[in-house]
DNA sequence: GCACCTTGTGGTAGCGCTACCATGATGAGG
DNA sequence: CCTCATCATGGTAGCGCTACCACAAGGTGC
């Protein structure tokens, strides 16, 4: 990691005398195992809970430990224990902020389990081909892969072929064939469309994501169930297609303000496109959300960033990370020839985090929505 | 990335006499070693990043790391370092997209050497008196402070006076007291500025930062001193206070934009503040950059989320919390009583990154101005 | 010319723990 | 009584890496 800095590292000298190797500090088994009059074997089998230790032999080797204040050396251990779990986290470019919370939980999860996570970029498909079977012969026996990797097949197809365990983070529909995190994205997407209902619009617009990710299918199914279930007519000319990117949705709300009448409302499949959509809004002098309310997807750090604060809806991102390195350390302890292709589903919650950027439709559009019915 | 080299490993040894212990073998630093034809001593040196290593013997070493896909093994390497290193993270409440970037950067060099970082949030300051000493007694030997924490003097004292190595991110002025990582905020600001004026702009409006961050001022004296230099002057009219904040950013954007004549770019403090000038000059129909240039500081997330994306100064965040956490391993490494509050000083370079948020006047504009000079 | 650095490199000895034998003790079966 | 499985335990050899020298090669300075 060369970084183009000047760094003044003129310390060099300081011969200090070698406390930290031996010195004072930390009991070790060989401690415990003098306390207790036996070997430090003994002592590890005690700790290891094995079985072949005499009972009273146990009973010593626990009063020495909590005699001496033992704890034993995660690093040591997993060192000597050999096999220690190495998991790769592919990426392609989800937005930063979801890529940082995703890093997070996983980092963190990691260095729990004391597993090594390996962060890999992985930017054209072709490429991960070589990529994975690269990482599996240098002993990478887990990945995890967030979107828009979860979607794709021919990826996680390669992982299968070169005995890797797959793990999709956020994929709109899991597959048997690996295991995946999620969150019920069409459950989501229709308890927002009942909120936005709920808050008394009835023109309500919506702008579809990236049309390959299988995710911003669900939401608009989501979304299409809770406006047909409210016997609301969704109008083709109040559904945009957006990419989830900023700029699409400046382009997607652009069209779909410029309707006559316009929405009362927009629900954003993400928030990115959420937030376009409140620029535009403000574009064309439109208060959100007195004149129009704007709701996003995610909970990204952009939705809390803009003025007014995004609604949106909250995945737990962290703990779905963390939870795809837990489904592979499992995954692997367990890989029986039988049980290694399993597939573990797991659906988390998610949740409606209701800011300032949704209300009531105001008087005015009520009033014009009143008089077009008539 | 280099592919098309095929993985030589298995042929290159023969022997294989290994395998006893492990089933599946991930490299070694003795198999980079020989594939790079020195010592593991010397693959140790490059991957630490120690001095003494020829730059040829340190390209082939690192060479063969790529070639091999080798990762260093944490649990050897906090075996064999001795102790582990435990290192807080404190904050109040920076932006959110700049504490995501710090923490990250953070937390990979954690990773890396093996450091335990506790993330901790400190809000009010005369808690925060309490925690830092409970902190250190707990065992945390070092402290990280990112905006605004490394600008209070009170918490620096308290971290000094409990035996603690404290290092601030990003303080606008270093105190020979403790550790500091930097930008040169000041050069920064006065780059961004010249730019602006390069670009043919002479009406130019500056949004300043939260008053009580040292770094604000120093970008005010840098687009003070450029606007200077080149003869321009500035009209307090042309200036705003602003807090950092997106909100804070509106309102001030709004006061610049109904000066009369409005400026032709508005350089704000950061990001958050550009975005939401962005978006208040959108509502009055002005085209970004076409209409009126506007440029930000941090090169947050926000600043390359939104249209157009902001040409702003690049802060190496991540780099710097790195070197923090490598400048606070290092400091209590060396812990003589002599050098302990030494206080480190690293400036670190920042970029200039051009997108699309700037351009030269428009002719009407300029046209303007023209016939106002007269 | 010989002390002295300085610089790049290699060798060795562990860090604390566990895998894998090897060893004494036991008891059962012949 | 002697074999042979079955315990309970000990010894040894690393796991992968880094700290600490040692040492050779190339300067300086006088």
């Amino acid at each position: 990691m060369a970084i183009g800095m000047d760094i003044t590292q003129k310390s060099g000298t300081a011969t200090r005398k070698r406390s930290s190797r031996k010195g004072n500090s930390a009991p070790t088994i060989a401690d415990v195992a003098r306390a207790a009059h036996c070997s430090p074997m003994t002592v590890s089998r005690v700790i290891n809970g094995e079985e072949n230790v005499r009972e009273a032999t146990r009973a010593q080797v626990l009063d020495a430990i909590a005699k001496l204040n033992y704890i034993p050396n995660r690093a040591a251990r997993s060192l000597a224990g050999g096999a220690q779990l190495r998991i790769a986290l592919l990426f392609d470019n989800p937005s930063a902020s979801y890529l940082s919370e995703f890093l997070m939980g996983a980092l963190e999860e990691a260095s729990r389990r004391d597993i090594h996570l390996v962060v890999q970029s992985c930017e054209t498909v072709p490429e991960s081909k070589e990529l994975i079977s690269k990482l599996v012969d240098g002993g990478i026996v887990g990945f995890i892969l967030p979107p828009p990797l979860c979607d794709d097949q021919s990826v996680l197809d390669q992982i299968r072929a070169s005995g890797g365990i797959a793990v999709a983070v956020g994929p709109g529909r899991a597959s048997g064939s690996h295991g995946a995190v999620q969150i019920d994205e069409f459950q989501a997407a229709y308890d927002m469309t009942r909120h936005i209902i709920g808050l008394g619009h009835e023109r309500i617009g919506f702008i579809i994501g990236n049309p390959e990710q299988v995710a911003s299918g669900q939401r608009l199914e989501g979304f299409r169930a809770a406006m047909e279930e409210a016997g609301l007519t969704i109008s083709d000319r109040l559904i945009a297609q957006g990419q989830f990117t900023y700029r699409s949705g400046m382009v997607a709300a652009e069209k779909l303000l410029a309707v006559d009448p316009p929405p009362t409302a927009i629900f954003a499949s993400n928030d990115d496109m959420a937030a376009a959509t409140v620029a535009m809004a403000h574009r064309r002098h439109l208060d959100v959300p007195n004149d129009i309310t704007v709701c996003g997807f995610d909970d990204t750090e952009l939705a809390s960033s803009i003025w007014p604060e995004l609604t949106t809806i909250r995945q737990p991102i962290r703990e779905m990370t963390a939870q795809a390195v837990v489904m592979i350390a499992k995954a692997y302890r367990q890989k029986t020839p039988a049980s290694k292709a399993k597939g573990e589903q797991v659906t988390m919650a998610y949740k409606l985090v209701r800011r300032n950027s949704d209300a009531g439709p105001s008087l005015a559009s009520s009033f014009q929505r009143a008089s077009e019915k008539q």
